[in-house]
Formats: structure tokens, C-alpha cells, sequence
DNA sequence: TAGTTGACCGGAA
DNA sequence: ATTCCGGCCAACT
């Protein structure tokens, strides 16, 4: 199985629970790949899969995060929504 | 191959 | 609490 990094990352992120939240650091850990929070960060903003709720991942401060559509905003938002919020 | 960049993280000032 | 600095990893040029 020779899954590449993106490929895993994505499917952990779509794996991730209705109004749960991940950092960036749990999904990189949950990927193989610890301490790779930024290289997760380069995925998700390369990828514009719907299927992957990449708005539920936010930083390990406690912060939102950045998101490719609307910012924090955006993203902020549909956690609310979600109830993560 | 090497250098630069980036939706980050953690510790120090 | 906020700001600064270095470190980590993968992708792009």
C-alpha cells in the first residue's frame, strides 16, 4: 500500500466526526507522519475535495485556521453549524 | 540537487 | 495575553 501523503490525509480528514474538530498536528500524527502539521496544511489548500470536510481541522492553539474559500470567517462558521463550535 | 514557500507547532521574550 | 524565533515536513521552482 503505497498511499502518499495527500491520499492518507485526505481520508483521515473525511473520517472526522460531525462537530469534531482535528489540529493539524493530530491528523499529520494520525497520518504516520508526526510533526508534518504544515505539510497537512499544503494539502488541504491543494485540495478542493468536498468530500473532505478540511474546515474541521483548525490549529492546535485553538485558533480557526486559514480556509481556501472565505477565510476564517467561512470556516468558522460551518463549525457553528456543525455544532464544533 | 538545492533553495524557497506555506491553511503549522511549541517554546521563549 | 501577544509577539518573535526556530524547527518540522512535503510540494513547487
Amino acid at each position: 500500500m503505497k498511499s502518499r501523503f495527500p491520499d492518507r490525509v485526505r481520508d483521515i480528514v473525511r473520517k472526522i466526526k460531525k462537530g469534531k474538530t482535528m489540529t493539524y498536528g493530530q491528523v499529520a500524527l494520525a497520518a504516520g507522519h508526526p510533526g508534518a502539521a504544515r505539510a497537512v496544511g499544503l494539502v488541504m489548500k491543494n485540495n478542493y475535495d468536498p468530500t473532505v470536510p478540511c474546515h474541521r481541522v483548525v490549529r492546535a492553539d485553538g485558533k480557526i485556521g486559514d480556509y481556501n474559500r472565505g477565510g476564517e470567517a467561512r470556516k468558522r462558521k460551518l463549525l457553528e453549524e456543525e455544532g464544533a463550535l
